[in-house]
Parts: structure tokens; sequence; C-alpha cells
DNA sequence: GGGAATTCTCTTACTGGCTAAGATGTTCCA
DNA sequence: TGGAACATCTTAGCCAGTAAGAGAATTCCC
């Protein structure tokens, strides 16, 4: 790896604070257009980018939430129309959360606008630079992970 | 602007949506290692991102709380070290908040963490390479905060 | 200049979500 | 089969949030 400047770093840096902060003002504005607390709405975002239907103990973890609270959680989004509870067949202790809702990208003028935004952002670039972009995400997002977050 | 494919258009708000999901648990993390709410730091985020410090009731609009919840925050925070209040000399109805703590980033491992995962990702870039993803990082931030948070 | 209206923060009463602990229902295994 | 372990839900109590209004300072306007 070769020198980094320090005058570099700081910039970055200041692009990855803004970039976080812009994050956090997102989700608020997503979770006021769905009708949800920020809680509900992370925890309908995490069963949303799962694999599969996530157990009420999954989020529970996933969230940092105790399992009394999901219950609540998953009462709210259940009235509210975004995800069904099913009983798990295999394991009938267990509560499946299925999200209900297609494609949570049709829901409001945030992700719209975010969409939007990305396409205008993208447009600016040719395919060379694309491409580095794309790394880039790619290596931020899986070493952010892997350094900071999965510890 | 030219074409924009639909699989790429795809990846990149896939890259997004992890971005995103990964900064709420790095906040999560910071307040936790900070011994604040993710409220309260937020609120601390705020004040310290913003150019000189911040009126109470200016944190109430940024964050989005009542003027009455911040009085609650700043309590909390003040408290426990990490601001100050000081009455405008100029309007003497204003509370000031004055962040205390030099840098933020000497904060905990959460952010120490951070900044070896950036210097990590960018190690692998050279220098034209940086250029783009730094005009990237520029222009997302910008369009971002124009088209999906001002508005 | 002076009284009224406005502005800013704080206080109060009340609501609602969170935690901790235990209840209920299910599965695993000796 | 019976008991231990597990997953979720329920309950009680607490704490942070809102809304409304009080108190203090400033600005407006005659």
């Amino acid at each position: 790896m070769f020198h980094m400047e320090p005058e570099v770093l700081e910039r970055f840096t200041w692009y990855m604070r803004e970039q976080s902060a812009l994050t956090v003002m997102f989700h608020a504005r997503v979770a006021e257009q769905m009708g949800l607390s920020a809680t509900d709405e992370k925890c309908l975002d995490l069963a949303m980018r799962a694999d599969g239907p996530l157990t009420a103990g999954r989020i529970a973890e996933l969230s940092g939430l105790s399992t009394g609270a999901v219950t609540g959680v998953i009462d709210r989004l259940e009235r509210a129309g975004y995800v069904r509870r099913v009983r798990d067949p295999h394991d009938r202790r267990k509560v499946l959360v299925e999200v209900t809702v297609g494609d949570v990208d049709k829901f409001g003028a945030p992700f719209e606008k975010a969409r939007d935004s990305l396409v205008e952002v993208l447009g600016h670039f040719d395919d060379a630079e694309l491409e580095v972009i794309e790394r880039y995400l790619q290596l931020q997002i899986g070493t952010f992970r892997k350094r900071v977050i999965d510890t």
C-alpha cells in the first residue's frame, strides 16, 4: 500500500461523516413517510434486506432490542400492513416475519428521490470510472462490515 | 447523459442500501460506546458538525425533536461532559450548546476502526482512481442533500 | 420611551415504547 | 415420557417523547 497523504484521509473522513449524517436524516424521512417510528422502520428494513423471512428473535438480535419490544414492533408493522406473522412449520415456537410489500422502493417520495439522485450522479461518469466507483463501494462495504460492525 | 443500464442501477441501489444499513449500525455502536442514547448521539453529532455553536432551538429543528425534548438531551449531554450551556451574549434568551470535547474521532473504538477501514480501502486505489472516487463522493453528497433532504 | 407582541427555552402532565422478568407454548433428548 | 432448553408473548415499571403553557428576553411600533 502506498503512502496516504493526511489531507486526503481528512477529506475522505469528512465525506464519510457527511454521508453518514445524510443517511440518518434519510431514514428519518422514510420512517415519517411510512408512518412508522425510527425503530419500526429500522426493523422493517432488516426484514426486507434479509434473504428469507426472519424470526422475531433474530430481529431482536439484529436490532439490539429486547424480545418484548420486538413483539410490539411486529404488532405495529402487522397492523400497518407491512408484514405478516407466520408460524414456522418446522419449529412452531418460532414466528417468521414475512414482508408483505413487494418492493420497498415503491414506498414514498424519499426512495424515488434517492433513486433519481443516484441516476443523476452516476450520469456524470463513463464506464471506466463507474467501474472504479463500483469497486470502491464493494470494498468499502465489505471492509467496513468486517472491521467495524462484525466485531 | 448517456444510457444507464438497469442492472447497473440495481447494483448501485443495492450498494446504497447496504451502506445505509451499515451506517445505522455504526451510529448505534458509537452511541453505545459513548454511553448515550441514539437520540443524544444524533444531537451531539449535529452540534459537532456545525460551524459554530448551535442554539437549543436549532438543534430541535435539525433533529426533529420538540424543544422540550431537546432540553432533556442537552441536560444529559451536559451531565456526561460532552457539551456546555452558554447563554448567547447578544440574545440572552438563547442557549448556545458548546461542544467541550476537542475531537470526536478520539472517542472510542468505532471511530478508530472506521478510520482504519477507510485507510485500508483507499489503499487499493491509485491517485487517478482516488480522484474519480472523490469526485463521486462530492457529487453524491451534494446531489443527495439537494434532491432528497432539502425539500 | 414604553407597552404589546414575539421569540426562545424550560417546566409540567400525560402518553407510549423499552427493559426485565416471568408465563405460555413448543421442541429436544436422555 | 419427563424434564431441560428454547422462542415468543405478557406484565409492571421506568424513562424519553409530545403538547401546551409559563417565564424571561427581545423586538416592534405608536
